[in-house]
DNA sequence: CAGAAATTTGAAGACTTCTTCAGTGACGAA
DNA sequence: TTCGTCACTGAAGAAGTCTTCAAATTTCTG
């Protein structure tokens, strides 16, 4: 579809398809791979991208950023600093084994000795993530909401090291710790360092009717 | 070395061999690889492993129990139980970005998804750590060393994770993440978490003279 | 030492992947 | 319509890998 829309659509289109197959094949995806994913041949693919290991990075680097971006778009609607903080750890824990975006980190940080730039763009994201919970964390303690335990930057280290983790536990097939285990395992030690109970909205929705 | 000792000393010298390859070129390493780690032509691997994906796994295998086994070891001979948990902690965190323990869980991780074995491997390791945390917080909190602020489940699931997160991000290369940094992260936690002070060795042996 | 068994080599065959490139077809401009 | 450009195909070559195997070498046994 889209023949006639230029280089750029052609572009991205391979870039969407090369996420794909990365998720689907790993860091080390083959360029067949990719050429089916995207419905050519493998000579197309390189007619557009002759170097086939800038498209991959391309591609993985766009999947970090996506990431990040709808974990800030989800959490900026969001006001009262303890229910920020509970959305923010349930969307930073994979809803199950199959979770695109997770899938991505664990097949970047595999490769990212072999390759360090994928080092560089999960460090880049961990550090931000870092910085988005220091905001949380900051503004409830200014609020009253939190009486930190620790230094924000502490916790918030934590908390996105406990995520990794835990998405990589899930992703290897871990028989007990699922999305749910996990948030509760990320809300035990946030409760802790934050002095506030954290109710989660489920437990809320349990005690309440679906609209009050 | 050692030409005429039979089968046994052969794999154990391929097996070897096998994880400094894996730890130098990833999960998924070349059979040339091995085999001029092992000093040998690829047909030589083939004759003592006629299924190169088997040596790997046995490899792999012998790698994550050695590790664990070393640090059921290091923490056998401490008695005091916070001296013990801190040892442990201690032991649980790459010493640099180079430390082959960890780099072979970072490959395995990876590959967790691609090769489901690995997952097992990686998901029983977990477990048992788990474990071997909470024998040592339930004894701390028998004697009234600990006062636990958690069940020692979850205490012990999220120091194991932390170890891991932090695993991770040594070896992608985090600027201001090291060894010392990432103790005292998981140290901060266990803090919070058992209530105890946790003081250091290294904090102790400042104070003190080398022998008493 | 001589023969048997175990071990290792080196090369060949089959396979996969990357990369190049001559040729094909579609589309727009003149 | 004709020409030229762009996008793409499909085949061929180059490189690397896995696997097998006959032959050579080493080690063991009597």
């Amino acid at each position: 579809m889209a023949k006639t829309q230029g280089q750029k659509d052609r572009r991205a289109a391979l870039i969407s398809a090369t996420q794909k197959a990365v998720i689907a094949h790993g860091a080390d995806v083959k360029l067949t791979e990719i050429a089916k994913q995207a419905g050519l041949t493998s000579g197309a693919v390189l007619y557009h991208y002759p170097d086939v290991q800038s498209l991959i990075l391309e591609a993985n680097r766009a999947g970090t950023e996506r990431f990040y971006d709808e974990r800030m778009q989800m959490i900026a609607k969001i006001d009262d600093p303890a229910e920020k903080l509970v959305s923010t750890i349930r969307s930073g824990l994979p809803t199950d084994a199959d979770d695109d975006a997770v899938r991505l980190f664990c097949e970047l940080g595999g490769a990212a000795r072999r390759h360090p730039i994928y080092g560089t763009l999960l460090t880049s994201l961990y550090d931000r993530q870092v910085a988005m919970y220091q905001v949380i964390l900051e503004t409830g303690a200014a609020r009253g909401t939190f009486d930190l335990r620790q230094e924000s930057l502490t916790i918030g280290r934590n908390l996105v090291a406990l995520e990794d983790a835990y998405g990589y536990r899930m992703m290897a097939g871990h028989p007990t710790i699922d999305h749910e285990v996990a948030c509760e395992l990320l809300l035990d030690y946030a409760r802790l360092a934050t002095g506030h109970p954290l109710i989660t909205k489920a437990a809320l929705d349990e005690g309440t009717p679906t609209h009050d």
